[in-house]
RNA sequence: GGCCUCAUCGUCUAACGGCUAGGACGGCGCCCUUUCACGGCGCAAAUCGGGGUUCGAUUCCCCGUGAGGUCACCA
């Protein structure tokens, strides 16, 4: 059987993590089958479908890696609709109803003293299946036989009317004539599945096989939604400075599993191991805390120069400032906002000449260590003026750390006494890389001249 | 409430009916470093409860309990 999987999302919000997730479901089957993946936007509710939805959707699919073999948007298929709802009408599958209009009969009650003529203008027709009422049973891949009753479904409503058909019905037709074989999507939809297939049996339409996936829960156990006030825009995450590369791989393990121990995957090696039975059955919290730590994991893997201009992209540094610390940041930031904000704060001391306070230089208990930090800053003067215009961190650690070890020899404030008053006089911060790697990036003469002022402030 | 689904460390999860119940994230401790981060090592941490079946249940069955989903002329 040649596979078919779709993400069939309407476009109704933003492009939201669940959709998200099963979208990448659908790929990672259709690819590991040789099958063809489809996106079909959903937007027969024309009222509350909006074009930048379905932009964003787009969007949010092509930036996670996620390209279909075939694209539909449900509307063109609106012919094709009324088709074949006129045809279960003709065979009286289905039939016209003549009753008041939901929302209008709602003002009826609240107004129950209208005049007739009124209320006659009220009526109003919906096209409804007849439900044979029985019991429908299918296979669901991940959860096995599930059983519903469907006489207490009535004769649902398919459309409003011939040419506005409802969510079931278009999914149904478009399914079947896309041929989809295999449905793959929330677990919010296992309820929704007898009356589809229903009315798959009113069409003569074949049953796809379904495999309803756990939801996405937030740390209060309920599905993920905006409404409980959860980040569920996919965009939103981007913006911040996450890796698509991060997200397909904490989506995937977030109810799958390989089977065995490996924890990260690029989209390639998902296709590859992903299999529907290894999906989990009940619902996963999502947790941010992993999340970034994925995304670590992918942003230490990229290559500078891409890692720069992510860096580069979250405000306006200089781009080859950027490059000469993006080790620091590779090993500290766990998103490129994370990244953007540290030029601003840990590593500020690389990019202007730092406020130097003299307490926070001579610190250290119980007496005034001037003096002798005086004495330490001299002496690492003259090791650092030896060295040479280029020299790296290791450089500068050789040439120095005997300095610092000889003092730990004698006593009195050990390396501390050394490396504190020069790393802060580099820095003038109370956090910031080692001075070593300071000493690199400054450069000989700005370490010179910022152990100067140090100096100066001592005197 | 009806119907449906689910149930292993805090979280994501592994374990042909047979192990000291494994890994990852997070947490904690130690080392490295008198900062921060990285890294290394280590520790704590789980089979919801009760019945069965079995020589033996995390695993199979039943009953509870708990959690979630869904009950539109939205998708």
């Amino acid at each position: 059987m040649n596979v078919k999987t779709r993400i069939a999302p309407s476009p109704t919000g933003r492009f939201h993590i669940g959709t998200a997730r099963t979208a990448l479901f659908n790929y990672l089957y259709a690819k590991k089958t040789g099958g063809c993946f489809c996106i079909r936007i959903e937007d027969t509710d024309k009222e509350r479908s909006k074009v930048e939805y379905e932009t964003e959707i787009l969007e949010g699919l092509a930036w996670l890696g996620l390209e279909a073999d075939e694209f539909v948007r449900q509307s063109e298929r609106a012919p094709r609709h009324a088709e074949l709802l006129q045809r279960l009408i003709d065979e009286g599958k289905a039939y016209i109803s003549d009753e008041l209009s939901h929302e209008r009969a709602f003002d009826t009650i609240d107004r129950p003293r209208r005049d007739m003529n009124k209320v006659m203008n009220l009526r109003t027709q919906v096209i409804r299946l007849k439900n044979p009422g029985k019991e429908i049973t299918f296979r669901d891949e991940i959860r096995g036989d599930i059983t519903f009753d469907t006489t207490e479904l009535g004769d649902f409503v398919i459309a409003r009317s011939i040419s506005d058909p409802l969510y079931h019905f278009a999914v149904v037709v478009d399914d079947m004539d896309m041929g989809i074989t295999h449905v793959i999507r929330g677990e919010d939809h296992i309820s929704n599945t007898p009356r589809q297939i229903l009315i798959q049996g009113a069409l003569g339409a074949p049953r796809p096989i379904y495999a309803h996936l756990p939801l996405i829960l937030n740390e209060k156990r309920a599905k993920m939604s905006k409404r409980s006030g959860d980040t569920v825009a996919i965009m939103d995450y981007r913006a911040e400075g996450l890796l698509p590369e991060a997200f397909n791989n904490y989506l995937a393990l977030l109810g799958w599993n390989p089977g065995d121990e490996r924890e990260y995957f690029t989209l390639p090696e998902l296709c590859e191991a992903f299999s529907l039975e290894r999906v989990q059955r009940s619902g996963g919290v999502w947790n941010r805390e992993k999340l970034l730590s994925v995304n670590q994991h992918w942003m230490r893997e990229m290559d500078d120069a891409m890692f720069a201009k992510e860096v580069h992209g979250m405000g306006d540094f200089d781009i080859d400032s950027i490059h000469k610390v993006v080790s620091l940041l590779k090993e500290r930031a766990h998103t490129f906002k994370e990244a953007h904000d540290m030029l601003e704060a840990d590593l500020r001391c690389l990019f202007e000449e730092p406020a130097l306070d003299r307490t926070a230089l001579v610190k250290k208990e119980p007496v005034d260590r001037a003096g002798l930090t005086k004495i330490a800053l001299s002496e690492l003067k003259a090791h650092i003026t030896s060295l040479a215009d280029d020299a790296t961190a290791d450089d500068a650690k050789s040439a120095l750390m005997p300095y610092a070890d000889a003092e730990e020899e004698k006593g009195k404030g050990g390396r501390g006494a050394v490396l504190w008053p020069l790393r802060y006089a580099l820095s003038g911060q109370e956090r910031s890389p080692d001075p070593f790697t300071l000493i690199a990036l400054l450069g000989k003469g700005d370490t010179l001249r910022r152990i100067d002022a140090a100096l100066a402030l001592l005197s």
